[in-house]
DNA sequence: ACTATTCAAGAAAACGTTTTCATAAAATAG
DNA sequence: CTATTTTATGAAAACGTTTTCTTGAATAGT
């Protein structure tokens, strides 16, 4: 099943079977048909090995993730594997689990199998390891982040994101709006509430420290952080939730506590998850285009990788940002005036 | 960087290297550290195409799924995933996209890249080129499908899933009650509409043909079936959706009918996804252990792959079957003796 | 008609390992 | 003290390709 019987069997030699194979030069079109019926006879197909030894290519890359059962990864993956897939690479899933530790191990375990690029959609600061990847000459990419100039990137304008949603509260007439904060490690959450902070200060509100409500641990931590809050501060009329999962576990708490939304409180999430359009009410929240992301990643993975093939070396890296939009649907809600309005509204829907 | 530097900076041969790496035979402890302290100073990682060439073994499992963005996929995927790097593997994904063209083309790429073993969570009945890829020698598990004996496979009890969730809505005192069917190519509905009109049975009430609701094309269609049933059966008392997505859809338009769920409707699901816990009202639901059925196939796989490695041939295929569990949430609830106190009913709560 | 050039195809080297074969020293047995 | 076994290592073959090096035939240029 090698190449040799190929060549046996078409009366040629291994090198002319290569050839025909690779289409590399010259080879007479009888000869060729010869060794391309003889292939499809034998049903050869070229060992990966073989082949990957000689060329030191696997057309195989690395797609680094922190959790794929983590509602936006499985668009980015989509995107990432349909975009290699048709170029004729093989997508490697790494689950690392949100751990640092093990992220490098794989990594290591990686570079080992000869991977041809690499795409990060982890999320934490820490990038030595990954700039060393780049100085040892392989591809990498980051998708979702770009806290660094020094490697390729496809990110999101996560600022833009947190001042869009808040612009959005203060301009339906809230004041008192709280932002939900994710793990400070990411810089996506610093930047989308830095947007939140920015979006304030131009619309002349004040940022309030006690106004941020910080995810400790676990979403779980997050419903008795909600109801504490609430109990605090009970007169909150927005929330502005850095991601849209965190959006629902405060949904659910609120409507534990007997408030209606957007009734009560208007809600913007940010992500744009499937599920955020189907539960009810659909979740108003700031779109950022997963799938795509893990498209254009894949493609400049490629670029690089094939940009090596022919020079050797890398191409200068960039970072391009995509552009986020809100989606206004059913969890925002204009502020009434006053008190009183409020419960003639009420009366009045039912 | 290769053996061959090794063996020079540490004054032996490369089949002592080779040794000291691979512990397979005798080697003096004194060259052994020597041979190991000149590896790490040259961050010597061996050559995984060599190794390959020489072992066919790519330490590399391809997972086939149809839709990473299935909710149900991304937890079968971490299960697989985790067992699969603990083990030394790697898993490929291969997202076919329900395409059965694109999933053997995928297959034949694969095969050709010398993977270890598959598992194939993809749901359709035709089962040959998996069967082929069996006979060819070739590890393969089924995961979530069990339509056959001839192959390796983790299953959950799809026919006892539709048999609970029927029979729940049966004992809290609905007669009415809709079945909403998936695609009747993958078995795994087929066995949870068997599930259903058993139960139908057993408690003594006829199946009729009009109560079961096909999903067609996608799931933006079962929401205009859904209103159209309720349009022309107003009575129906309860559903049992084939999975929880569908059970999401259907809440969705009844809402937007007016309906009150659990109040008008009571609505059990099968799968028990993320987002079933997540979303207002809690759904009930059949659980499956998704994370666990990826990770004993995993194990499956990996089984099988030592075994041929030590005998050259395959075990016989077994199946296990996992058992489903049903969780009552918050869209189930006893129906209500008549109309009139239906009326009572809603007028207390409010 | 004789040399360049292009076309066509085989022989053999190379890729970096593992493993077999060979050999020698050391340990053990009789 | 020799004969065998065990321990330890090197040389070389093998894995299945691609690619370089040759060589030969055909075509073209004067």
């Amino acid at each position: 099943m090698g190449i040799r019987e190929v060549a046996k069997l078409a009366g040629v030699s291994v090198s002319t079977v290569s050839r025909t194979l690779n289409e590399t030069t010259y080879v007479k079109d009888e000869t060729r048909l010869r060794v391309l019926d003889a292939a499809h006879r034998l049903n050869y197909s070229p060992n990966a090995f073989a082949k990957g030894l000689k060329s030191n290519k696997s057309n195989t890359i690395a797609l680094v993730i922190p959790d794929i059962s983590n509602m936006i990864f499985p668009k980015i993956t989509q995107g990432v594997e349909k975009v290699m897939r048709k170029n004729g690479y093989i997508t490697v899933l790494c689950n690392t689990g949100e751990d640092c530790g093990a992220e490098q191990d794989y990594i290591k375990f990686l570079t080992g199998q000869r991977i041809d690029g690499f795409i990060f959609a982890t999320l934490t600061k820490n990038t030595a390891y990954i700039n060393e990847l780049r100085d040892q000459g392989i591809p990498v990419v980051l998708a979702g982040r770009y806290n660094d100039e020094s490697i390729d990137a496809i990110g999101v304008d996560n600022f833009k994101a947190g001042y869009e949603a808040t612009k959005y509260q203060i301009e339906i007439g809230h004041q008192k709006i709280v932002f939900v904060m994710g793990n400070p490690k990411l810089c996506l959450y610093e930047q989308r509430l830095a947007g939140y902070k920015k979006a304030l200060e131009d619309y002349g509100l004040k940022f309030r420290e006690e106004y941020v409500l910080y995810e400790l641990y676990d979403s779980i931590s997050l419903y008795s952080q909600t109801r504490k809050l609430f109990e605090r501060i009970p007169d909150i009329e927005a929330i502005v939730a850095s991601s849209d999962p965190k959006a629902f576990m405060l949904m659910r708490a609120l409507r534990d506590m007997g408030k209606d939304i957007p009734g009560d409180v208007s809600i913007v999430g940010i992500d744009d998850v499937e599920f955020s359009s189907i539960i009810d009410p659909p979740l108003s929240t700031v779109a950022q285009p997963l799938t795509e992301m893990g498209e254009l990643a894949a493609k400049k993975l490629i670029a690089q990788i094939k940009h090596k093939e022919k020079t050797g070396k890398l191409m200068e890296p960039t970072v391009d940002i995509l552009d986020v939009k809100l989606i206004v649907r059913g969890t925002t809600r204009k502020r009434r005036q006053n008190e009183s309005d409020r419960h003639k509204f009420v009366e009045l829907e039912q």
